[in-house]
DNA sequence: GTGATAGGTGTGAGATCG
DNA sequence: CGATCTCACACCTATCAC
């Protein structure tokens, strides 16, 4: 595409596909381009939100405007219609567009604002729907190994990365409770940043990376399916759920981008097949488990598929390529059956309790377009931050961003 | 129970990167 | 030159067929 016509028409997204077609015989510049594209999409997608599922967009749009509060001053939900457009669209702008001062196109901001006015179209409807936010969580889901995950939680957990891919350990499994027998329900899992900043670990402790790295972008975020495919409450109440053969790599070989031109929970959910979950190492991340709820043994990704979502903390870790921390490397090797030709006599130092059990976990009651949306939301910030120049770092701590 | 095979571990030397 | 990554390896468990 190469000609400078810039269409007429704002690219609302009222607008046909025809009318994207349109644009796109017309032309735009490249760049330019495929940033509208991103917003067009996004603002499809929450406008098909607004005519399908208000209730559930507004808890949507309550989580974001919530956790998006290091952006602005003072956050809260009641702030979101005061911010300007832009404020609201992080995730729309490309990096290159916004960080190396390139001149974004009318049609980029036309889509951008088209964007915004559905967010706040969205939450205005929130307000009206408060009782959905106030939903009180009906599952029960138990982690097996708890006291391991405390365990290693309180040394500060780590996960080994490498190109092929390795377990987690201890294993993410467990048991759902309160589950209705006859309803289908698939168990989901993603893995998302909790810290924006490299960590380096120095001094037996780990701290935040004074340097302004640059760093690839993570690529594509995934939500991953159990080894349990969709199934009845009963079946998975009595035999429990697992992601014993997810697998953690550094690979970014492996990542695809993310085409938003296509339906994005269908691409996000089911075209990777493989069990493999890419992050960065030297990051934070955090396991989300998600108990999807469906009529019908398929799962059919343009229904409003109740979903609900549990982040403990306890199941943090900072992805590594070798361990950093000596006690988590005996931990590790004191309790993985693989690693017993390296258990070592020496007892790791940890304080004797009478049970090592976890904090009750993170509960977001949402739909599955939601759940997605909030995990690309979190890597996309994470990968705008790393691009950010220097002296342009936010001033918002990470103690803000969990 | 036994043996074969596949696959999950941490290790450490060397490679690579900035 | 230090930090980080990669790979082959020994050692182990898990699974399967017999």
């Amino acid at each position: 595409m190469s000609n400078n016509n810039t269409p007429k028409k704002s690219p609302k997204s009222q607008e046909s596909s025809s009318d994207t077609d349109d644009l796109i015989s017309k032309g735009i510049e490249d760049e330019a381009y495929s940033t509208f594209k991103a917003a067009h999409s996004l603002s499809n997608i929450y406008r098909d939100y607004i005519l399908s599922s208000p209730k559930s967009l507004g808890q949507h749009v309550f989580q974001h405007s919530h956790s998006e509060r290091y952006n602005a001053s003072k956050g809260s939900p009641s702030t979101l219609q005061s911010y300007p457009h832009n404020w609201l669209c992080p995730a729309i702008h490309t990096e290159d567009s916004v960080s190396e001062g390139n001149v974004i196109s009318h049609d980029t901001i036309e889509a951008a604002k088209a964007f915004s006015h559905f967010v706040q179209d969205a939450y205005a409807l929130s307000q009206i729907n408060q009782d959905f936010i106030r939903h009180e969580n009906k599952y029960q889901l138990r982690l097996d190994q708890e006291d391991l995950w405390a365990k290693f939680h309180y040394l500060g957990n780590e996960m080994i990365l490498t190109r092929n891919g390795r377990c987690f350990f201890p294993l993410i499994k467990g048991d759902i409770s309160n589950l209705d027998p006859i309803k289908h329900y698939t168990i989901m899992m993603d893995v998302v940043p909790v810290s924006k900043r490299r960590l380096r670990f120095r001094n037996g402790s780990w701290n935040y990376s004074q340097k302004s790295e640059e760093l690839s972008p993570i690529g594509l975020y995934k939500m991953y399916k159990s080894e349990e495919q969709a199934t009845y409450g009963e079946n998975l109440m009595k035999n429990g759920f697992s992601f014993a053969k997810a697998k953690l790599s550094n690979d970014q070989g492996k990542i695809t981008d993310i085409d938003f031109s296509k339906e994005l929970i269908t691409q996000v959910i089911s075209e990777d097949q493989s069990n493999h979950l890419i992050v960065q190492s030297f990051y934070r991340y955090v396991p989300r488990i998600h108990i999807v709820e469906h009529d019908t043994k398929d799962l059919l990704f343009h229904d409003n598929l109740l979903t609900t979502t549990f982040t403990f903390q306890e199941l943090e870790f900072v992805g590594v390529t070798h361990y950093q921390n000596q006690a988590v490397n005996s931990l590790k090797k004191s309790y993985n059956p693989h690693a017993k030709g390296f258990k070592e006599d020496i007892a790791v130092e940890i304080p004797l309790k009478d049970k090592w059990t976890l904090e009750p976990p993170k509960i977001e009651f949402w739909d599955l377009k939601s759940a997605v949306m909030d995990g690309l939301r979190l890597f996309d910030i994470s990968r705008g931050n790393v691009k950010r120049k220097r002296g342009e770092e936010s001033s918002s701590s990470d103690e803000e961003w969990h």
